[in-house]
DNA sequence: TTCCTTTTGTTGTAATTACAACAGAAATGT
DNA sequence: ACATTTCTGTTGTAATTACAACAAAAGGAA
């Protein structure tokens, strides 16, 4: 565990509590570090989470199926992420999300439970805590209402375009390298992966956008 | 303001705080209640916010407008519900949304940025309010992913389906009243409202809903 | 290298949707 | 009650998309 201390110290979880101060929280929510590997489920749809998991190593997709059975990717997160956060805040609420290893992953697992009950007023860290949470929340939300936005444009090259214009706006350059292969990018999208390549080939042919793998440019700006 | 009180005490952002730490809070926060009209900006995109809004009664849309001029509504908020809140975390964050009034609301505004910096740790119940911030982000978390997956569907069909199956499990009860009209409900859904509309009409003729206006019974469950 | 697997690109067709234009119903004001 | 406006439903057509099937490229392992 020691040796991840700088890694969780620097995280926005734990921003700005000291280093004795994480080592005794770190008891009190009795903290450990767990592995996954790809394909493990960290979450899944329908259980009750009382657990803080902060990614240390990684990549984690946080996804849906519909009832159909197609999949949506919400996000994706990767180191100093938190994953399900919002699920712990309400005791009686039921997981509404799958939360997928890709690849291999090491997560900081906390009680939030334990530690919301025993501490909540003898530790003054927990204050600085629950402060940094409403923090990573209040991000993740501005995040969602940004993917919301990305889906909601009216055709695939609409959601292109908005799509690589927030990414590029979030790099703060034209050049970027997105997160999501080809498929997942259409899971993210709720577009057909097809239709979606034929439609960045259309763009590139255009001189509106280049790309190669992962790396984009954005040529216009919307 | 004193008529408001009980209306404010109850509402989740108050909750678990005395009368009279609320006068105290009230004051340190410079609370004022504003009264707006239909039409008029809460919230406009590009705006840094650094006040709390707390609707005590009317209705109000969170928007969006597409790069190609479309509407889209995020939320519909009520009654003690919170406008923007994860916009005051980070004082560097322009608003990503509009918030409209929908005929007349009465909202409470707190300076958020002054009471922050005042009485981080004079105000012990500064720390409960944090704490109820936490759990209202978490709880508006949980609602933006289920609008995720309400618009994710692959069809319009599909899309009403599962909007009507979410409204009727939090409603627990397959007869409820929807929040929005038809071309609310259409810009929620990113659909043609039209369209919406047809579909709407056949899955009433195939005995799988009912509805008149906005009353609707869900036949099925998915 | 070669073989095999995975990822990405291309194309044709059937299904779905947006859009416009209009009709009917409901709500609102006088 | 009446006129007027707003909301909702209906229909036809052009545009867009999903899907399947396949081709090409990239990446890994022997």
């Amino acid at each position: 565990m020691e040796k991840y201390y700088s890694k969780i110290k620097n995280s926005p979880l734990f921003c700005g509590i000291t280093d004795e101060e994480l080592t005794r929280m770190l008891k009190c929510f009795g903290g450990y570090i767990k592995k996954y590997e790809d394909g493990d489920m960290i979450i899944r749809q329908g259980e009750t989470i009382s657990k803080i998991y902060l990614i240390l190593d990684g990549e984690v997709n946080v996804e849906k199926e519909t009832y159909w059975g197609r999949r949506i990717i919400i996000q994706k997160l990767y180191a100093n992420n938190n994953i399900g956060l919002a699920l712990v805040a309400s005791k009686n609420i039921e997981a509404n999300i799958n939360a997928l290893c890709v690849g291999h992953a090491l997560v900081l697992v906390l009680n939030y439970d334990k530690c919301s009950t025993m501490c909540k007023n003898a530790c003054n860290h927990h204050s600085v805590l629950i402060s940094n949470l409403f923090k990573i929340l209040s991000k993740e939300n501005i995040e969602l209402i940004e993917k919301i936005e990305n889906i909601s444009q009216k055709t695939i090259r609409d959601k292109l375009l908005t799509y690589l214009s927030n990414e590029s706006q979030k790099h703060r350059t034209n050049v970027f390298e997105i997160q999501f292969n080809r498929q997942e990018l259409a899971d993210y999208l709720n577009i057909d992966r097809s239709a979606m390549s034929f439609e960045l080939s259309k763009l590139k042919s255009e001189g509106l956008i280049n790309y190669k793998k992962n790396k984009f440019v954005l040529k216009i700006s919307l």
